[in-house]
DNA sequence: GTCGGAAGTTTTGCATACAAAATTAGTTTG
DNA sequence: CAAACTAATTTTGTATGCAAAACTTCCGAC
């Protein structure tokens, strides 16, 4: 019954791991760079025992990988990874937008037609901070309103691999075109309640947005560098340049 | 270079979380159990901190919920939780049967269907377990040979949450024939690289699945406990019966 | 000058120690 | 006898200590 207000204690481990989920979500902490036990801990003021217990859940998620014996680094995805990535994203906001067009309240409906129009709004000033941020709203919330916890919660966690890269990409200016006139074509659907019409249109929208990443990282203009898989045994090959760790003091 | 018989050193966290990860799936800890540090850590030769860094992993992992300031326990999936896991899984093996389809080799292909003529001949003569073996095998060879790693990683994720669920499930005659002839028809509309259809079939054979495991539920003839979800604040309620947490000695 | 190797340093991985919280037991009181 | 308060015990959460592995640095040999 006393729950309210007491939360004194947030378990160390767990207010570590939101706080580096972040800095990795923002880029703070960025793909390669090695996670230093001494120097995250003395930064967060924390002792090396939460950290580390952080940094599991992290590698749970995909998010860091474990060098055994060599500590971890920010999970670095190869193009493969990137486009693998898409592939299983664009299945699951299919699978949520059909959910959604079936299960979604009036109410729920309004609302995301409402941020569609900010987002309009937003692609018309070419204001492209906002537009990311509406973009990212409008999907998570046609993901919730599927009403598939364990979905969203997937979603959220496969997500949170991207947005790393997404958060320094840029379209030109056709594809952003295109991909406003299939959040148009996702709005009327879901208005439609046209569940496989909407299935249809987000998975080939995440597919867009796969094949506008894939280009930025082949024109270098994203700073992915290309190393192992995340749970891969084999070190793999890199290319001998950037791939080396960067030390970050935080 | 010096790789071979080089691992004396398998990261303690690691092999201990692989074990924990089987006792889980295996049933030996069952949902609701309590994961008591001091008695596992014993009964696996550990100290405490291994095996907790371990715990954060599987809990990331969705196997276990973590209570604050009381420790860990085996998730114990709602009925929800269940119909939203298959939901999910049911998206993830129809893109993986899509994908299956135009991308599986031909030497894998031909693997498949030898599994499937094993697994009609252990279904002639109602072999329940190795009828769950090759079911399992040839859901996963399919979901490898879609070729998409990281689909491949989650599925098996989401799956391991459902495995000691299944491992006691039983179909009735009905719902075994169904699926038996929906297993053939997979392999024929593999064989026949029609993408689309795989991945309709698949979904569809995993809501089936689904529905016939929540029957079983229903009729109690699976010992889930309805108790909170996985990752949510509030324990949620439960139905005051079954739902205490046991104590478990390894 | 480059390659190789040995000593020193840093860093990781695990174990132990200690404090706070929760659970249990025991006792008292109504 | 039940409820409730309190003391004892257990259990979790965090910090610290120590050994092994990895990384650096420096020196010498070719």
């Amino acid at each position: 019954m006393a729950d309210i207000l007491s939360l004194p204690r947030p378990v160390l481990h767990q207010a570590v791991a939101l706080r580096l989920r972040q800095r990795i979500i923002e880029g703070q902490l960025a793909p390669g760079d090695k996670l230093n036990e001494r120097a995250l801990s003395e930064s967060m003021q924390v002792s090396r025992t939460p950290l580390r217990e952080a940094i599991k859940m992290l590698a749970a998620e995909g998010l860091v990988a474990l060098l055994p014996n060599r500590g971890a680094v920010v999970a670095v995805m190869s193009a493969q990874d990137v486009a693998d990535t898409f592939e299983l994203i664009a299945a699951l906001e299919g699978q949520a937008g059909e959910l959604a067009a079936q299960r979604i309240t009036p109410a729920a409906l309004a609302e995301v037609q409402a941020l569609h129009y900010e987002m309009l709004a937003a692609f018309t000033r070419r204001d492209l901070p906002t537009y990311y941020r509406l973009n990212a709203l409008i999907h998570s919330q046609i993901n919730a309103a599927a009403g598939n916890r364990v979905l969203t919660q997937t979603w959220a966690n496969i997500n949170a691999r991207l947005q790393a890269l997404r958060f320094r990409s840029n379209f030109d200016e056709a594809k952003w075109q295109r991909a406003m006139a299939e959040h148009s074509q996702m709005i009327e659907l879901l208005g439609a309640r046209d569940a496989d019409g909407l299935r249809r249109l987000m998975a080939t929208h995440l597919l867009h947005k796969r094949d506008a990443v894939l280009e930025l990282m082949r024109e270098g203009r994203l700073e992915a560098r290309f190393v192992g898989r995340l749970d891969d045994s084999s070190p793999a090959q890199h290319d001998g340049s950037a791939a080396t760790a960067r030390k970050v003091n935080a």
